[in-house]
DNA sequence: CTGAAAGCGCTTACAG
DNA sequence: CTGAAAGCGCTTACAG
């Protein structure tokens, strides 16, 4: 793979130089605007390679930058998964529409890490052919991520931010306040009078993960100690069996089910209409994401995590972190969005009153 | 934007070389598996470097062997329009996930242009902070291109690939056969006795648009000449305010219409719902495209075309293109996939003969 | 005020 | 068989 297949036809500085009847390096001054300070060049001058530059179309070779040590630009983004087919694109796509529109507004490239080996199901972020330091700096997105990784990345001084919460010390990071999104949600169930609750979640241990099962958890501690934590029925799914967990949420008397993503939600859904379970006047259902695209038959009472503001949010912090004359407080390297909910029709008081 | 704040700590060939013992050089051939023909490095020696290669996590500059003249298999995605909005979601995801696996498959990286600037609606690939030579080659998408800026490209002799055909001379592209598609769906609705067609198309002079009016316009043409055309009910839109459209097709007397976008077909098949026209018996429809996601209530009669094969194939094509010991043939480099057609349900006789 | 020079980290002929 | 050297196109102190 070479591109220099063609006999350079580029020009290059040194050809503009040439042509203005200046040096190289009086083009790369004013090419940089540090045209005036120790060096001041002549208005003249200065306008005369403007012209040439025009003229010529010359655009930097972004290559050479980058090793002379300036930046680029360029905002690295790395998937744990794939992000473009079908089923990871409900996951994906409100988090790379933020990131674009960021680039967008700040004037950068993304460059996409799509060659990452795959180890167990997961991209992995450090490899041979690593592309990385291409980059000025990256953005993480994915579910899960590698601790290891994120402490080498933390070790290396390589700038990146991650999208969503990450439990390693020195990774910044932009997160979605699940915990207290999911909290209040509950909360709303308790005091309409509900006490036997079940959790459907994804079977991970990722941190937005592990935020909403605190969620819900905590906020029952806290109404009702530890025998309500004790009542709440634990569901880790994959999601390859709901039948089997509509089954257990049944067979638990829980009159309100709370579960993670709408895609679970539709099915339960179906299954209770064709079981004859009314919701939710016999049972309540709590949504913690949004419907994708395609998706949403039913005005689920839900978070409304706000995804998009969240990469654009992320990709923000990366652009200030990497802008030399910004600094940037320690504090502000974590930050966390609120996470609005949606008022939906699946939740109302228990039928009958359990205890 | 610096990223060379850290006083870098990354390592080097150099450093290398330094804990092997060995000079850098032997290190980069060594890297590079030039280790023999004319210079036969001793297997121990190689072992030594190897070895200290792995113990250290070395990883290349990218920027120093794109400056030196490598490949760093890095492909440039242009997209003309912002791929991620929900929007423009249907048109790009399915690209974007073909360019998405064929990368993964080929160990490239994509190098999203998000940074160029937009003018009168789309982007330019020109501009001064243009960061194409960063990739080794470069993909483009669009509904329209800029032709000047494809031509400009060609004389520069930088490797592309238009994804969709281009009317410019030397432009490699892969293109969707949608002239013999679209020709294959009218002669179906001729020989089901439709005489009087409707069709509402995008109003652009995109390539791909102008090939489906061509397989319409040509089909008609050759059933039943310059009558038939002349007949031909043509309606070009910018689907904003598609209750005129509708309202035109009707009083054309059209018995079958012809909707170039699935989205705007759902819109139509609704009025003839609200009107109490029978789809197909009173009206047939055909459809020039898949539903988006989301979309498809209705099993329109429609052609399916294989736009994700469409982008990995040109994603393959530009690969190959910049393979040094890949002779692509010239004729290789315009390559054309056939597009199917889905029988559906909205294509029948007509009610009357007309004529 | 401007030019010559070093250096960024690589690859690749070219001498030993 | 291996090392010293040139060169890729830039930026930025450093001399004039």
């Amino acid at each position: 793979m070479t591109t220099s297949k063609t006999p350079s036809r580029r020009i290059t500085q040194r050809r503009i130089a040439e042509l203005a009847g200046v040096s190289q390096a009086t083009v790369s001054l004013v090419l940089n605007d540090k045209a005036d300070g120790a060096a001041r060049i002549p208005e003249e001058t200065r306008e005369r390679v403007l012209k040439v530059l025009r003229e010529t179309g010359y655009v930097a070779d972004p290559a050479a930058r980058r090793l002379a040590g300036v930046g680029n630009k360029i905002l690295g983004v790395f998937t744990y998964e794939p992000a473009f087919p079908t089923e990871s694109q409900d996951f994906y796509a409100p988090l790379l529409s933020g990131i674009e529109q960021a680039a967008e507004d700040l004037g950068c490239d993304l460059l996409l890490f799509t060659s990452a080996p795959v180890v167990n199901g997961s991209r992995r972020l450090f490899h041979e052919h690593n592309r990385l330091r291409l980059a000025d700096g990256c953005l993480l997105l994915g579910v899960e991520m590698d601790h290891a990784e994120l402490e080498h990345l933390v070790a290396d001084g390589f700038p990146f931010v991650a999208v969503g919460r990450r439990d390693v010390e020195g990774v910044p990071y932009v997160a979605i306040d699940y915990a207290s999104g999911t909290a209040a949600l509950i909360g709303q169930a308790w005091e309409l009078g509900h006490r036997r609750f079940a959790y459907l979640h994804v079977d991970s241990r990722g941190e937005s993960v592990l935020d909403r099962r605190a969620g819900v958890v905590d906020e029952l501690e806290r109404r009702g100690g530890a025998s309500a934590v004790e009542q709440l029925l634990t569901i880790p799914s994959l999601g390859d069996d709901l039948q089997r967990d509509w089954a257990a949420i049944r067979d638990s008397g829980a009159t309100v089910v709370v579960v993670e993503t709408a895609e679970w939600a539709e099915r339960l859904h179906e299954f209770a209409a064709r079981d004859g379970v009314e919701v939710p006047r016999q049972l309540s259902m709590i949504v913690l994401s949004e419907p994708g695209r395609g998706g949403g038959s039913v005005e689920f009472t839900r978070l409304s995590p706000p995804r998009t503001a969240l990469a654009s949010a992320a990709t923000s912090l990366l652009a200030r972190i990497l802008d030399p004359d910004d600094d940037v407080r320690p504090d502000e390297l974590r930050q966390t969005l609120p996470c609005p909910a949606i008022a939906g029709v699946t939740l109302a008081g228990p039928a009958e009153a359990t205890e």
